[in-house]
RNA sequence: GCCGACGUAGCACAGCGGUAGUGCAACCGAUUCGUAAUCGGUAGGUCGCGAGUUCGAUUCUCGCCGUCGGCACCA
């Protein structure tokens, strides 16, 4: 006698066991039709489920946000059926919704191309418009195993022997055609509607595991209606205007060439923006109570052995050694990182319990030889410059300093334009180094203090550095892909082989705890980001040029230097256009180039001695005096930290 | 590293078994024109690199390098 309550609080009694769908025929016709699969005490399933006890029942209809997710997993089983059907031998394996959409692998002897496309998607219609209904049969492990034992589906037969034991395994049909899913699904195929698409094809390893066959997987996009569809698309378009390979290119900032894979070459312009973020970040950490070095680039190998990086990362480090005969046999390594040549400097001399926290800054170019399919633009490289930084404490300061640390990252990104970010607790890897205890420690003693720090994180097991637990702060680039800048991890295994010592209050010798700290992650990737974020049209302050004096009329030249060089001596970045342009050209001219303020400088301003500013790219005109102008340009230029300051005494 | 695609002038692209074009940019000239592209002219490419097939390769084949999209990796 299930006793069913509704979202409004009413609640309905049934004789026994009843359906969703029935449940909706009862509350009425529009529920009946809309209704695409419904959550009972929280949990999503079939409308076709029985529910035998007191409930409590939500439907789902396509305005609510898990329609999403269904439309994108039963698009995935569309797609698959659709390829099976087209492509004869092919074996299915796995397809969940994923952000944006979802995908399937397929095993194929030929991979798929993008040619392949618009047939499969005609086949997915087909099946859409066919309708046929999703049915759910529970089946024991044997059967399971021979129904895809005889269809040749070899992955599948893996995928249910590996199903824990006494987990529920269940088939889902649509039609003919039959899948190994946990569901939940819509109704029919019809309810995947035609808001769908197929984007990409890419290689992917079978179960994530590099030394696996590779499969074939095809990327689709599904909305609930064709106006989210194009929505999206559009969205996709304008993201990839943004992107920070396109704008570095137009803006004249960086380029990169054959000769130094994954090294950036910064031109004038992406060298003043690097310089800005730089000078930035250097105020900030001196007012945050770091103290800067600088240490070698070409480090003994001995160093890295001790560290433990020479095991663990041989492979991907840069090796160096000179022809000299005496010195032939001498491995140096470009370091890849700076924490031990910190530990180095923190081991001269002996250390009291007085200087903890010691905050160890550098902004340290480091040289890894990454993957090359991990390359990407400037935000994956094999050389780059951390804004690194290891906080040397002791055990009961790790909290307090995650505070400081925190409060530090969030004003520097909100500074830099990011509203928002998201973080990740990694905690220990299967190949680590210390042991299990020392892990406990380090795991503990980072949740405590971030549980101080009011810091919410989701966990991503596994994940943390071979030496020790970590936190990530991810940003996200234009197209919606998560980029790691930001961490903050917590190492009680490098003091120990580098042999970090202080004495403490009691006259012991202690280990002290190192905290690696980064905020923008490495400068070469958070400019990426920070390109994107502001699709190259950077706050003035951040604008590699500020201003550019444009004259109408070649009479108003030696008015528009002497204007530039009044603007320059404010310490503003400024060029100017004398070229014999109309205004017209001019103006579309640096709205291209992203430049964020234009002066304009005609007969009537140079015998005036004004100048006419027109915030790019915006129309609006503004006439100013030329010391008027000048002062309120200086004062908007002014870095966020800056402005913040209490003015100098004058 | 793996799977796939791509690599032609500074940029965006076209082309094709008979050694290359278009637009924008560049340069030269005319124009001095008040806020979203003035007009005319000129120049620029070992078609990523190397081999092979062919009478002949930018075009076909193979290898390498690089880039792009994913996967894997990310101290």
């Amino acid at each position: 006698m299930p006793a069913i309550t509704l979202p409004d609080g009413s609640v309905r009694a049934f004789e026994g066991p009843v359906t969703g769908t029935a449940l909706a025929a009862s509350i009425g016709p529009g529920l009946a039709r809309a209704a695409l699969a419904m959550e009972v005490d929280g949990a999503l399933c079939d409308l076709s489920a029985e529910i035998a006890t007191d409930a409590r029942v939500r439907f789902i209809t396509r305005k609510d946000p898990e329609a999403l997710e269904l439309i994108r997993h039963d698009c995935a089983h569309v797609l698959a059926e659709a390829v099976q059907a087209l492509y004869p031998g092919t074996q299915v394996t796995i397809g969940p919704p994923i952000e944006n959409g979802f995908y399937y692998d397929f095993h194929r002897n030929e991979p798929f191309t993008p040619e392949d496309f618009p047939a499969i998607e005609a086949k997915m219609r087909e099946i859409v418009a066919r309708g046929a209904p999703f049915a759910r049969r529970v089946v024991s492990r044997e059967e399971a195993i021979e129904l895809f034992a005889r269809k040749g589906e070899r992955f599948k037969v893996e995928l249910v022997r590996d199903l824990p034991e006494g987990e529920e395994i269940s088939l889902y049909s649509q039609g003919e055609w039959v899948d190994l899913c946990r569901g939940p699904h819509m109704r029919s195929t019809a309810d995947v509607g035609d808001a769908f698409k197929l984007m990409k094809v890419a290689g992917a390893y079978w179960r994530g595991k590099s030394g696996n066959p590779v499969l074939s997987r095809i990327y689709g996009t599904a909305w609930r209606d064709r106006k989210e569809l194009d929505a999206y698309l559009t969205m996709l378009e304008e993201a990839e205007r943004r992107d920070h390979r396109r704008i570095g290119r137009e803006m004249g900032l960086f380029h990169l060439q054959e000769e130094a894979t994954g090294s950036v070459f910064w031109h004038p312009r992406g060298w003043t923006l690097y310089r800005t973020v730089e000078a930035y970040m250097r105020r900030r950490l001196d007012a945050a109570g770091y103290q800067e070095v600088k240490t070698p680039q070409l480090v003994d190998r001995r160093l890295w052995e001790a560290s433990g990086h020479w095991e663990k990362f041989r492979h991907a480090m840069f090796l160096a050694r000179v022809e000299d005969k005496e010195e032939a046999e001498r491995v140096y390594a470009l370091k890849p990182m700076n924490c031990p040549c910190h530990v180095q400097i923190f081991n001269q001399g002996v250390r009291s319990y007085r200087e903890l926290p010691l905050r160890m800054a550098e902004f340290g170019a480091c040289h890894r030889f990454e993957p090359s399919g991990a390359l990407h633009g400037i935000m994956r490289v094999r050389a780059f410059t951390q804004d690194d930084a290891h906080i040397f404490c002791e055990e009961h300061q790790i909290a307090a300093e995650t505070v400081r640390f925190v409060e530090l990252l969030s004003s520097i990104y909100r500074d830099l334009g990011f509203e928002g970010f998201r973080v990740k607790f990694s905690d220990r890897p299967e190949i680590r180094a210390g042991d299990d205890a020392t892990w406990d420690r380090a795991e503990a003693a980072l949740k405590e203090a971030c549980a101080t720090a009011g810091v919410a994180y989701e966990l991503n097991p596994g994940e943390g550095a071979f030496y020790g637990p970590k936190l990530e702060f991810v940003l996200r680039d234009a197209i919606g892909r998560d980029w790691q800048c930001g961490t903050l991890q917590v190492d009680f295994v490098l003091p120990e082989r580098l042999d970090a010592t202080y004495v403490a209050e009691d006259g012991t010798r202690r280990r002290p705890v190192m905290l690696h700290r980064a905020i923008l992650g490495s400068f070469e990737r958070f400019l990426g980001i920070l390109i994107e974020q502001h699709a190259g049209r950077f706050p003035l302050w951040l604008a590699p040029v500020q201003v550019v004096v444009a004259t109408i009329v070649d009479d108003a030249a030696p008015f528009a230097e002497q204007a530039a060089a009044a603007l320059r001596a404010a310490g503003l970045r400024v060029e100017t256009d004398l070229r014999n342009e109309k205004i017209n050209r001019k103006v579309v001219d640096h709205i291209e180039a992203r430049v964020p303020v234009l002066a304009v400088v005609g007969r009537r301003e140079a015998e005036e001695g004004s100048l006419v500013l027109r915030r790019l790219p915006g129309r609006a005109q503004e006439a100013l005096p030329l010391a008027e102008a000048v002062g309120r340009l200086a004062e908007e230029g002014r870095a966020p930290d800056l402005a913040r300051a209490p003015v100098a005494a004058e």
